[in-house]
DNA sequence: GATGAATGAGTTTTCATTCAT
DNA sequence: TATGAATGAAAACTCATTCAT
């Protein structure tokens, strides 16, 4: 078996283990086993626990950004770009969620590389706030930055709502999302009033 | 010291370094340590380290849950309720940001007790969701239940935002969030063209 | 409650958890709680654990010789002599079969103090060595000495397949451990036929 | 080393152990370090303390069931057979006195897997109760089981009293348990005589 | 006299990691 | 290239024993 794809195999099923387990509670027997090699192999391939776990997150990471840049034919308007996005977000998420869920379901991975992975996050979140963005979000900062930001975690909670109501079809959700974007960039009258009645 | 306040203060301790680390990285010992207790005191307050952190669990959700409940003036319009409810949560995240990341940092904990963690987790989800809907909310299902976990979501990425930028005052926070949800509520004409123009 | 009762009473307690336990498996913890008392006033009567097991041992290893020696009347002869002491032997292993089971359940304690445990083992196999020869038993040594311990071994075997089946009546025990004595004491032609037929 | 070969060295150093010092008192770190291994290797080829027990007590149990079945030429009178069982018997006891110590020498065992010591230690007393009934005791129920049991911890403890005599010859000590044994099928007339005479 | 509170030392067990082959 | 065999380090948990009150 040529080299890079057994180097694939191991990924694809530390991921997996990862997904699952999380990555403490992940051992790198079951990962050996799970991917029918033996644990002298995976350290040939990864250097280590951390090292594979890195790669793993890398490369679900930088598939994720690629599919989001991608996404939508250029020069079409902000909202059609943004459905596209969104929809492409909600195919990833559909067909890896493996990826998905250990790029953002563990949240304080211990101290030597939570950095890293708090960067490919912050990576993936910027460009879907950018997305956002494009679409016409306008406030002023530091209100923008952090209406993104909500808006990015309401992407994520969908997606999570969504991996648990498979029957729901893409376009739906991916309508649902632009929907409630849209409003808020719409919104004609932010602030809200804010005494009463 | 009393037994009880011995107890508070392990529970602290506890939650802060699951917080730091997570639940599996985090080791007895250090939380003994940083008590400065020895580690069979601890075993003698909580049964076991999954005793420990379900019992922080339990009493960080149920303080959130009870501050949520009791936010506001009874009878007060809509949108001054979900004011005061946001206002509420965000001053939670404030002062306990070790529960805060307990609760909601970690998603896939390990097998056994994951369940019961969920639970709080969802208890307090339907709670923040119950305001979204009191304050008009109205879509026909499941499009509803998708748009409130989005926007639970989205309260949670502001909270995790705002902890990064601790200057920013929380009724300003506050305001925003109730702007989102306030431009999903009115907003005229879902669903969204969704060609383009 | 006075101090000797209180004494007597844990160490009944500790009698109890030992014979059910085992020396290691029992916890000075139980053996307090049982007791209902705190765990210092068993230290306070009882150096150490090693202290509260010999002790116990002791007490009942004196109190079932003294049974040994003074059942039966004197100048009785020798066969009824046997048939009263073994009757003792099983109504002490009745009465306290926990004493019973400590004295001679467990083999090989630790190494501190299992030689005292075994001094006192050896001096009631003594015991009912000596009421065995009394009864007639004549053999050059060194096979009398074996053969006394063979049948000391025999009546332990008996109590313990009593103690599993306790309606059978303590006479009708006794009865059958006297007739195996008295068939090897009167047994006309030892050796036996050592070839064949 | 082959993985066999190591597997029964760790095994004899554990029996040896276990014999010492009973099943708690032992520690796997006293067994690993005697064996010459570290206490990893310990559990990769053993999966617990427990189980490291059970197959020692297991193996050493087979073996001795096996050679009282295999002892003695078919068809050889009942006296000869009897001789040639407890010759195995002893010849048993003598090569593996730590396994004769761990089978027959602690009793009251921690609860989770006494049972099944107790199931193998009542395999071999049957097979010892067999060989004695074929030899011709008649008595009958319940005497008959207890008598057999009696017999049973004869030939035990004539064991330990010759672990302690090793200067002795095989051949005699076989000859006084078929001594007794012998005297007690033929004896003419139980029960004996009970006033005294 | 009595105890609640506390701990040092040890137990079993697991796991990332590395040689020798 | 590939692995079976091996381990150092650490984790959760327990228990006999002792203070401070």
């Amino acid at each position: 078996m040529p080299r890079a794809r057994r180097e694939q195999l191991i990924l694809e099923v530390a991921g997996a283990v990862f997904a699952r387990e999380g990555y403490h509670a992940a051992s790198m027997d079951e990962i050996a086993e799970q991917a029918g090699v033996s644990k002298p192999m995976v350290y040939s391939y990864f250097a280590s626990k951390e090292g594979l776990y890195l790669e793993y997150v890398e490369r679900a990471g930088r598939e994720l950004l690629e599919r989001l840049e991608n996404a939508g034919v250029p020069g079409a308007p902000p909202v059609a770009a943004l459905r596209a996005r969104i929809t492409e977000f909600l195919a990833f998420v559909q067909e890896h969620d493996d990826g998905w869920k250990v790029l953002f379901g563990e949240f304080a991975s211990s101290r030597p590389f939570a950095e890293r992975v708090a960067e490919i996050r912050a990576r993936i979140a910027n460009a879907i706030r950018r997305m956002i963005e494009d679409a016409g979000l306008r406030f002023p900062p530091p209100a923008s930055d952090a209406i993104a930001h909500a808006l990015v975690g309401a992407a994520e909670s969908l997606a999570n709502w969504w991996l648990e109501h498979p029957d729901v079809p893409l376009e739906e959700v991916a309508g649902w999302y632009v929907s409630v974007v849209h409003a808020v960039i719409v919104a004609p009258d932010h602030p809200v009033p804010s005494g009463g009645r």
